[in-house]
DNA sequence: GGCCGCATGTAATCTGTTACATGATTCT
DNA sequence: AGAATCATGTAACAGATTACATGCGGCC
């Protein structure tokens, strides 16, 4: 029910650090992890109110003099639970690696550095374990234009896991 | 105004040959060219009234025995111009050669395959234009994060060249 | 009798984007 | 005076997916 909705990790991953307000967030959606991975105001106003229904987030109102009241965000634990677990563990299909694994990434440098080696080489296997499999397909099919395919699909692959050995490199100076 | 719905492309493509119902069609995306690009039934029933009302494609009833009646549809030459001016330019988002220029390849080479090398030339210069640009940008940031974003797209873009390359040689044989 | 294949389509739902509405303050 | 910043949210629209509705014939 929360793997629709992947910004939602990205929300509670700001959470983490310190309380925010939606306007806030939004901004680091403008900036930052936001210029690889955007989310529109009302979008996060929506993201927000989902992730409180569900009690990830808790909400108290801030009436502020000379600025309109702002809705003050912070992460539960069950909020906090989910975070970890999602950041943690790698992606599995190779097209989330532009935006959710690169977010996972982002946030364990903040949270938790010495867990980049692992989550890398999590991400390493599931890729090669992936690799294998096309490979596998592309041996036993006969189509020429299935070929073309999964050709395509393994090149992508082994530029990601060429980026990923690189990465790992990068972070065990 | 055609540039969203890009699978009406591949109906079109699929109408070059000869006239299909939505059913047959739908099968089509069931397998071959859709085990790339799928779309599912009422989809495909969505995407065929819109071009109906484009104009790029007409339909006539025919009425079966024992068998629901069929709308048999046939590409008008708008239809036919629309899909040509299509299948010649190449994408210009690299995320788009994923499905869209796969599914250029596949009607090229059924239906103008002296085409292929052209196209796939000019795909190879979009691609090449679009690495220099990100090379650039990462040359001027200084962010570690952007840095390896940066990086990802790199590769990205570099796993493509190197497949087109290997298409080229591949359909000069 | 029940499921599968043929053949069409509408309706509901989900997700995301764009536009709109409000309203005080500060900057140019 | 007009634009931008701060701050929230609703409403409308666009696109894709899923579910539902219909109905006959053939197979097990």
């Amino acid at each position: 029910m929360m793997s629709r909705h992947p910004q939602e990790h990205v929300i509670l991953g700001l959470l983490m650090k310190e309380e925010r307000h939606g306007y806030e967030i939004h901004h680091y959606f403008s900036s930052g992890l936001g210029r690889v991975w955007y989310a529109g105001r009302s979008q996060i106003y929506a993201l927000l109110k989902g992730l409180e229904m569900t009690g990830k987030v808790a909400s108290v109102v801030e009436i502020q003099d000379n600025r309109p009241a702002k809705k003050v965000y912070s992460i539960t634990p069950e909020g906090r639970e989910t975070l970890l677990s999602w950041v943690y563990g790698p992606v599995q299909k190779i097209r989330d690696l532009r935006l959710e694994f690169l977010a996972k990434l982002f946030f364990m440098r903040e949270l938790e550095p010495s867990g980049i080696a692992e989550l890398i080489a999590k991400q390493i296997k599931v890729c090669q374990k992936h690799l294998e499999d096309i490979k596998q397909l592309d041996k036993v099919c006969h189509d020429e234009f299935d070929h073309l395919v999964f050709q395509f699909k393994i090149c992508q692959t082994e530029a990601i896991l060429t980026w990923l050995q690189a990465c790992k490199k990068y972070f065990a100076h």
